[in-house]
Formats: structure tokens, C-alpha cells, sequence
DNA sequence: TAGATTGTTAATCGATTAACAATC
DNA sequence: TAGATTGTTAATCGATTAACAATC
């Protein structure tokens, strides 16, 4: 017998990488006042193979129809629902610089599903103030809070220097999982997740097809 | 004959989107105090295949040596210099609110081959002011300063709702590449390359894992 | 020389694409 | 019914891993 609740489904990593696009691509739809898609059309809009696109929706969705498509609302819905959009995960901030206090200002991170719940710092100067309606605590109330509120996600944004450090408490504080925004890898233990929000290979990604891109047009002279 | 330049050579994609990682990684190792580290001990910690380490390495350096391993310093300067960390590319900003001014106070983009020349925006209180000295011109010097500078990156730092007319301006200034930061697919004509940074995209994979480790401590009872 | 480690060639695995059947 | 579009099964492609040869 096939495991059908979408918890079980084993969804291959580039399906899941791709899901947010179809995403922000359906929010731009929306706004045209279309109320169907079809494969055909987002895969030439997101240029990828439109037989990859039913496949990735099939993950998440009970599908579109032949001859009118996908009902885009719905769609939306269920990407949203698959990706755990539509219900809250608490996180917690480590670092309010720079970075850390943008993070904690932009309100979107609501519509991913994402809470960030207070930030801790080291600089007297911050403690105690609120940004965006979030406290910033000292650093040493870090694990009696993460325990109390029972955060599972911690968010680094500290400078590169103090990333290991930050992340060892976190660790030590019994979080399950760390979104690392510090341009270091960090070691942790084999029971928490790491996820590096690695702008750097982003931006490799473009310079290396931007200079491809170059390249090709030096050639065609 | 086989070519060797290092800007012909094809690079798969999951290996340029390692190589920030080792980099990183290089650098923790750097501050140890290694002079040498074998593949078999960057494959431990990265949690990737040994051979696939020394694959992906092989890309962009002339290797290690049998015994040893791969010089650290000379390693860490051949990716650098394979992706293009050290000559700086100059890129413009529209959109300086809470993202874009952090990214205009980044001073680590330099690192990363990145110069950041000036922002621009259609806030009238910001305009004429400068961040980390970085000018921020009104948005309709755009066209103009794009082509005098002959800029090829634009960076999209603006709100979802506005962010395909900005990059309409940006193509229309004639700007060969466009890192996205809004949260939207946007429309470009062929030849011009969008990455987008998709931090909502990295979440998802991050709350994926969290829920899948979650099950299977939860199914071992 | 023996052993550790790199680099390469071959085998496997998984993801993408192509061909086609099913359905509205 | 015919045609458009979805969904599925099979073929292809590319990336990862395994086995082994080369080298210091």
C-alpha cells in the first residue's frame, strides 16, 4: 500500500528548491486576474521543462485539470500548505547588527511560515530595546529562553568571528535546527540541522553565467 | 585538444554551489593553523562524498599531492580566483529600505568580488544622503548612470509590488544581470541573467528537514 | 619500500526529458 | 467528437559514488 500523506512523501531536494518560484511566479499571475494556468505557461515563463512542472505540482497538489489547467488559488494553496507556510515555527536571533535587525524588521517572514519570536545580543547599548515589536535580550538569557518557549529554530546573524561560538550555545541551548547566515561553516552535532543562507554562492551562480554570458557574445563577435 | 582555460572550462552546477561552501570551510581551517588537509577530512565535516570533494576541487586547482593533501592557502586562492573573488565587479542598488541599506553597509561584499558603486530610490528624505558612503541618487539618474558607469549587475532590493518596474528600468538601462531579492518572479528579456535570492526557498528546505528529523524521532518512539 | 592520499575510469543512482496514454 | 492539457511510463542524461591506478 502507497503512503499518501504528504508528510511521508519524499520530495527530491530540487523539487523542493523549486516550489517557492512557482510560488512568487503564481503571486504575479494572480495579480493578472487569471484563474488558470497551465504547465506549458509557467514552464516557459520559469523556463524549465513543463513536464517537470506537473511533476513538481503532483508532489503537493491534487493536480489540474486536462484541457484548462491548474486553478491557481487552489495551487497556491496547496504549494503553501505543502511547504508548511500556513502555520507557525518560533525562531529565535541570535546577533541584532546590521543583518539581524533587517531580519527582524521585514514582516514577510510570517507568510513562510516563520516567527521570529525575540533577538539576543552583547552590546549593552541594544539590550532591552525592541525592533519591530521584538525584544533584543541579553545573550545569556539565551538558553533559559530557548527551553522555556521550546524554540526549535535559531537564526545566526553575528559577524564571522563569534558564528562558532553563537552557534555552540544555541546547540547547547537544545535547538533542532540553525539557519547560519555567517560566511563560515559551522560544526555542530549530528542531531541538529544546518541550513547556510550562502548569499556568496548565489552570487557566484550569476558572476559565473554572467561572464559565460560574455563570453558567448565575445564569440558570436 | 583539450582546452584548459580556466573560463572554458564546464563546471557543473551542484559544484560552483559547493565551492562558496569550502571556501568557507577553508577559512575556519585557515585559523587552526593547518598548513594541509586531505579531501577524506574536508568530506567529513562538509558531510559530502570524498571523491566527489576532490572532483569539485580538481575544477579549479591544479591539486593536492598524494600523502599531503591540498595546501590550504594555495587552495583557498584558487577557488577565489576561480570565482572571480578577486577582481571586484561593479554592481548598482535600487531600493534602499531596511535590505538595501544593509547590503549598501556590508563591507564583506568586497570579498566575494562585489563592489557596490551606489543606490538608488524614490524616497525623497533619502536621496542625496550616502551609507558606508554609498551614494543614494533618485531613481530616475538611474538610466543615465548605468551607462555612464557601464555597470552589468543591479541588485533588486525594493517591495514585492515594485519590483518588476524597477527591473524593467534596469533592462532599459541596459543592464546585463539582476540579483533579485524581492520576493516575485520577475519578466526579463533573453539575454539578460536573473538570480534570485531566494531566502524563502533556503527556509523551506531548513523547515523540510526540521519536520522530516522531527518524524523519524518521533517514528524510532 | 609501504602507506597514505590524490586522481581517474567505470558503475550506480537519481533527476530530467521524451513519448504516449488518459481525461475533460 | 476533436483538441488541449494533464499524468505516467520509459529513455536519456548528468551527477554521485565505487573501485582502482598513480604518486609522493
Amino acid at each position: 500500500m502507497k503512503e499518501k500523506a504528504n508528510t511521508f512523501q519524499l520530495v527530491p531536494k530540487p523539487t523542493l528548491l523549486r516550489l517557492p518560484g512557482y510560488l512568487n511566479y503564481l503571486k504575479t499571475r494572480e495579480k493578472d486576474d487569471c484563474l488558470t494556468i497551465s504547465s506549458a505557461v509557467i514552464a516557459k515563463d520559469l523556463e524549465v521543462n513543463h513536464v517537470q512542472v506537473r511533476k513538481d505540482l503532483a508532489f503537493v497538489s491534487k493536480g489540474g485539470r486536462p484541457k484548462t489547467g491548474y486553478a491557481i488559488i487552489e495551487l497556491t494553496a496547496d504549494i503553501k500548505s505543502f511547504l508548511g507556510y500556513d502555520n507557525l515555527t518560533d525562531a529565535l536571533l541570535v546577533g541584532a547588527g546590521n543583518l539581524g535587525k533587517t531580519l527582524l524588521s521585514y514582516n514577510g517572514f510570517s507568510d513562510y511560515g516563520l516567527n521570529v519570536l525575540a533577538a539576543f545580543d552583547t552590546d549593552e547599548r541594544i539590550i532591552g530595546a525592541n525592533i519591530n515589536g521584538k525584544p533584543i535580550y541579553a545573550l545569556d538569557k539565551l538558553v533559559d529562553l530557548r527551553r522555556r518557549l521550546n524554540v526549535n529554530i535559531g537564526i545566526i546573524t553575528v559577524p564571522e568571528p563569534e558564528a562558532q561560538k553563537v552557534c555552540d550555545l544555541l546547540v547547547a541551548s537544545g535547538i533542532s535546527a540553525i539557519w547560519n547566515f555567517a560566511p563560515v561553516h559551522v560544526y555542530v552535532p549530528h542531531h541538529v540541522i544546518v541550513q547556510n543562507e550562502n548569499m556568496a554562492a548565489s552570487l557566484a551562480l550569476l558572476a559565473n553565467k554572467l561572464s559565460d554570458s560574455i563570453r558567448l557574445q565575445d564569440n558570436q563577435k
